[in-house]
DNA sequence: CGTATGGTTGACGATAATCAAACGTCGTGG
DNA sequence: CCACGACGTTTGATTATCGTCAACCATACG
């Protein structure tokens, strides 16, 4: 039912709260940051990987190379989401991360994920790592099962929340990327994603003007991942019951 | 050009060289093991998380449920893969695990890896959960830009890749999945997975005996990966004479 | 200006989903 | 023993979704 929401959520507090229960926020004082301009990269796929990333504004989004000479979009990542942390499988980063506005990160030096008494970043490696998986894990079912129009809407109605949980309105927003790199997440085309847009856009579902995004309809949105072939409908419904 | 064993790898060492050099294989002899028999359910998707496991022998299949009431497959482990690492993000597992066939597994209490002391497993929960993560980051690609030929032959190259790896025949395996797991984890339905096999069957890539696999050429079957649409071949081209 | 980049729209086609039927192998119970 | 149903698999016919190709517009930028 709400599959469109839990099929990515990077919740608002993933970065912050594993960090241990007080949480003062000064610990955060010391740590180095770093400006990354729009367009610039903050790391590329297969540099040795000295530091791990936490958002602290803007946006990012992580790439990784296809055999096909392409890009594949993996991820967008907004403030308090972690990046790098699929470093850690070896010493190189498995992927490439941009800025998609002008933003800054705190930057986490590899040495802190090494040291011999457990730093606050370290105890929670395994549950930021954990989160992420579960979250890629929720990409591919997505990627496996839904037809582009829920692609497009679990990508808007996720985004809505993640904004939505950091301050900002979940109705109204901007998007930081192109439509291609919505397409390459999304694994579909850039004309699909305009299509799917301007149809939206046709049944009062959302208004879109470019970049910016209106959502008028969650509902109807939300319904959206109940358009199922009829069988599959048929027995969710009796599952419902059931339980 | 070997993204198709790339795209997958759970390499045969992942779980073993990862606990520590020298590696006694007594140090787990102390560990509690236990058998899960074929169709057995080794743990369920909501279920409390108290222990990791490591796949001793055997094969599982790892799922979530969709929306639509069905099940999709997001992975299957072998001797030395870990189960359960998606469950440290929350206290509840993220998956369902259920043995293939007779198989067993090491379990590691989960308080193991909230000792205050750093257990051997604890400290390298991190680069197991980092390898995870890649892997699912691939299979993602996987699902986002290859067509369904692709992805069978992905699936073979990999699993035969694996096999090699424990020290089974790479050319010669029979598969523990069913068509419909199989198209489940690939994002295709059965009828595709069931006709690619027969037309690489029937272009001599293979030999298909229900689930017994022969790869019969495997050059032809990493030649999949160049057949692109002409404008990316071309673009790739130019990318490797570049390089 | 000219060019590059991002976006939209239309026409067409290919790939894979859907629907349907048939077969073999199991295990179970009559 | 055989009949039966549940599965798993294969194959064919048809459909629909989405990709491809192409044209066009708007904006930014040197």
């Amino acid at each position: 039912m709400n599959a469109a929401v839990l099929a990515f959520g990077r919740s608002g507090a993933a970065g912050r709260a594993a960090y241990g229960a007080p949480h003062p926020r000064d610990a955060w004082a010391v740590a180095p940051r770093r400006r990354v301009h729009c367009g610039e990269i903050l790391f590329l796929e297969g540099d040795r990987c000295r530091s791990l990333y936490r958002v602290r504004s803007g946006t990012f989004k992580t790439t990784v190379a296809t055999p096909d000479a392409g890009e594949q979009v993996t991820g967008f990542q907004l403030a308090g989401d972690m990046l790098g942390l699929d470093g850690l499988a070896s010493d190189c980063h498995a992927s490439t991360a941009v800025a998609l506005e002008d933003s800054e990160v705190v930057v986490f030096p590899h040495t802190d994920t090494e040291l011999e008494g457990m730093t606050p970043l370290q105890a929670s490696l395994p549950h930021l790592l954990a989160r992420e998986l579960v979250r890629k894990q929720k990409l591919a079912v997505l990627l496996s099962c839904m037809n582009a129009e829920q692609r497009v809407a679990s990508f808007l109605l996720n985004l809505s929340h993640r904004l939505h949980a950091r301050g900002y309105s979940a109705t109204e927003f901007h998007l930081r990327m192109t439509r291609r790199e919505i397409g390459s997440y999304l694994g579909v085309k850039i004309e699909t994603v305009s299509r799917t847009f301007t149809e939206m856009h046709r049944r009062g579902l959302l208004r879109v003007d470019g970049r910016s995004i209106v959502l008028l309809d969650r509902q109807a949105l939300l319904s959206l991942f109940d358009e199922l072939p009829l069988r599959a409908r048929v027995a969710a419904t009796e599952r419902v019951l059931h339980a």
